[in-house]
RNA sequence: GGAGUGGUAGUUCAGCUGGUUAGAAUGCCUGCCUGUCACGCAGGAGGUCGCGGGUUCGAGUCCCGUCCAUUCCGCCA
């Protein structure tokens, strides 16, 4: 087969792929090359259901018009067989609706057998019987299926339709280096030996913050890309230990701007992937988001937000919560008819470890017009009635309420509401809620490390206004130019208002607990870099393959990478990591134990 | 580092308070079948119950240890 497609010139085995002939396509005669899905054997009567990444088409063979030899090699075909098939395009004397090529068949005259294969572990199928573990050892075989090949293709098309929208507004995407230098703050680093440089080590790439500021110093303006970083911490269902960004920085610019850029990226994206046009995103600053959601990263998908009745609560002789420092709670709309079983199961389920309430204290609004709640001792029904009535609540409702240490109590209760808006169907996956968080603290103090922290990275800025704190040694007071999206409770992205003076990154170090030489050996180059001309720079990152998890309505992103990592970080497909032997080490200055 | 859940046929799972020869479904093999498409029918093969130790007359089942997988907490600037 040949053909010329675009000025280019193929050649090719097949004529047409398996998923596109038609009933208008009918006696041609085609080629057609792929994988035997399933063969239907009835003796003088063979069909196979050959499949490519484009679709099935059944292939058919009757005793009466093919040679006995055609018809036992037939008979011969297994499951993923790789097989080309000739023969012209017929309509089928029964047809199946279910599937797009279903009005037609091929009526086979040529079959060859490309290569034969080995039966595969599990059923290449939407609906696999295999399970996670053996799908990863044979990823090769697992990204046959429809399913996760539909998530590549997802995708690969949120890849595309991110560089049309960034390209449109001229950023252009530079690539940074893979192998840098380690540094001390943030997650652990992978590090590469040096063979060259005995004793020495590069760090794989946390993010390509330094490169890309760097950038705006030289004075690219609007840059980007989509790009490959490394975390040597504990994997989770949404983290991998290499996973990628879509990295972005731009220079002159406000906070202002980089919300409305990457507000139009993610528009662009639910556009253009989903065809979806998301409402505008509200902003809600960090402060608001813990007050009333109890996280950095709500889920507004639904209210059922925080009520704080400290006041209500307290002083009517309840100790546990006159001795609590915050108490708060939720309404969960139309759950007064919660028994008492299913009440229990939701109490031991916030005293889970995990959690790690000590009780949960319930209001009932019944239908008929009563109030009941597991502290009646202490409250009378107007006491009740009260709290009830700060909730907004109404008959039918029940309240949820946790006290404690205000952070603890918070993160509880964030966990409580995320708990019930799944019971209650408020999260459904084809629902889109998106937002800014803003204003985040620009330190936070670690007690066990005795210092502050930068909240976000050493390299954010803090608000002017709240400078004024630094002096006061209030440190925990200063917000900083940085925010968040959150979509669905999932932070897809983050970024910040960089420091672009010299001075004030010095004072930021400091802060931080750097000595002067420490800075200096670790981020001499920007600072040096920043006496150069540093524009005014911001930018942000989206994790992309959360975001790809997002749009495929998964809640893992293992299946929106084509070949994941395990738990342990293991690649059990490749077997990775391994060992290396003594000569290799020899040369890495690799001392060898074990 | 911590907590939970799981590991039994190629695969997904069931297997009760310990008790004959460890089951089901699916896949696989053989035969029959000319309109199947979850094809059907008949027959068949397939197991070191993750590994090690213990309790017991007897362990897939109970206990201890260990490994693996997975979810969560810590961690992830």
């Amino acid at each position: 087969m040949a053909f010329i497609f675009k000025n280019v010139f193929f050649t090719m085995l097949r004529t047409h792929t398996c998923g596109e002939l038609r009933i208008a396509d009918r006696d041609t005669t085609v080629t057609l090359c792929g994988w035997v899905q399933k063969v239907r054997d009835v003796g003088a009567m063979v069909w196979v259901d050959l499949r490519d990444r484009y679709g099935i088409t059944q292939l058919m063979l009757e005793e009466k018009n093919v040679s006995k030899e055609l018809l036992a090699l037939a008979h011969s075909l297994n499951r993923e067989f790789v097989v080309k098939a000739t023969g012209v395009v017929i309509e089928r004397v029964s047809k199946n609706a279910k599937m797009p090529t279903g009005d037609i068949e091929i009526k086979v005259a040529d079959l060859e057998i490309l290569n034969p294969a080995k039966l595969p572990p599990f059923l290449i199928e939407d609906e696999t019987d295999g399970g996670d573990e053996l799908r990863m050892k044979y990823r090769y075989l697992d990204l046959r299926r429809n399913p996760v090949r539909a998530n590549l293709e997802l995708r690969h098309k949120v890849a595309r339709e991110t560089r049309n929208y960034l390209d449109s507004l001229n950023f252009i995407e530079v690539e940074t280096p893979v192998l840098i230098k380690s540094t001390p703050e943030g997650a652990r680093d992978f590090v590469v030996p040096s063979r060259m440089n005995p004793g020495e080590f590069y760090a794989l790439p946390q993010s390509p913050q330094t490169f890309k500021q760097l950038l705006m110093v030289s004075g690219f303006d609007r840059y980007y890309q989509i790009v490959k970083c490394f975390r040597d911490e504990d994997l989770r269902a949404d983290r991998q230990p290499e996973f990628t960004q879509i990295d972005c920085e731009m220079s002159f610019v406000t906070q202002e701007d980089i919300l409305n850029t990457f507000e139009g990226l993610a528009r662009h994206l639910f556009r253009t992937v989903k065809g979806i046009e998301l409402p505008e995103l509200t902003r809600m600053t960090y402060d608001h988001a813990m007050k009333y959601y109890g996280s950095d990263k709500p889920d507004i998908r639904f209210e059922m937000k925080f009520v704080e009745v400290n006041e209500e609560t307290k002083g009517k002789g309840f100790p546990v919560f006159d001795g609590a420092e915050l108490v708060v709670g939720i309404c969960a709309e139309g759950t007064a008819t919660y028994t008492r079983k299913q009440i229990d199961e939701l109490t031991e389920w916030v005293k889970r470890p995990q959690i790690g309430a000590k009780g949960l204290v319930y209001i009932k609004l019944d239908a008929d017009g009563s109030i009941k709640s597991s502290v009646d001792k202490f409250y009378s029904p107007e006491d009740l009635r009260a709290i009830a009535a700060k909730f907004n609540a109404k008959a039918g409702d029940m309240i949820l309420l946790l006290c404690g240490e205000t952070d603890k109590v918070r993160k509880q209760l964030n966990e409580l509401r995320l708990e019930m808006g799944s019971r209650l169907g408020l999260r459904s996956k084809d629902k889109y809620a998106a937002h800014w968080v803003i204003d985040f603290p620009l330190l936070e103090y670690i007690e066990e490390e005795g210092r502050w922290f930068a909240m976000h990275h050493p390299f954010t800025s803090p608000k002017p206004d709240d400078l004024k704190y630094v002096a006061q040694g209030e440190f925990g007071k200063i917000r900083a130019n940085a925010y968040d999206m959150v979509i669905n409770g999932v932070e897809v992205g983050g970024g910040s208002i960089r420091i672009h003076d010299k001075t004030l990154q010095a004072k930021m170090f400091e802060l931080l607990g750097f000595t002067d030489e420490e800075a200096k050996h670790q981020f001499g180059f920007l600072m040096e870099a920043f006496e150069y001309g540093a524009p005014p720079h911001g930018g942000l990152a989206f994790g992309f393959d959360r975001l790809c998890s997002l749009f495929g309505g998964a809640d893992s992103i293992r299946d929106f990478i084509a070949f994941p990592k395990n738990n342990s970080g293991r690649d059990v497909m490749i077997d990775a990591p391994s060992t290396i032997d003594a000569k290799q080490k020899k040369e890495l200055n690799i001392a060898t134990t074990v």
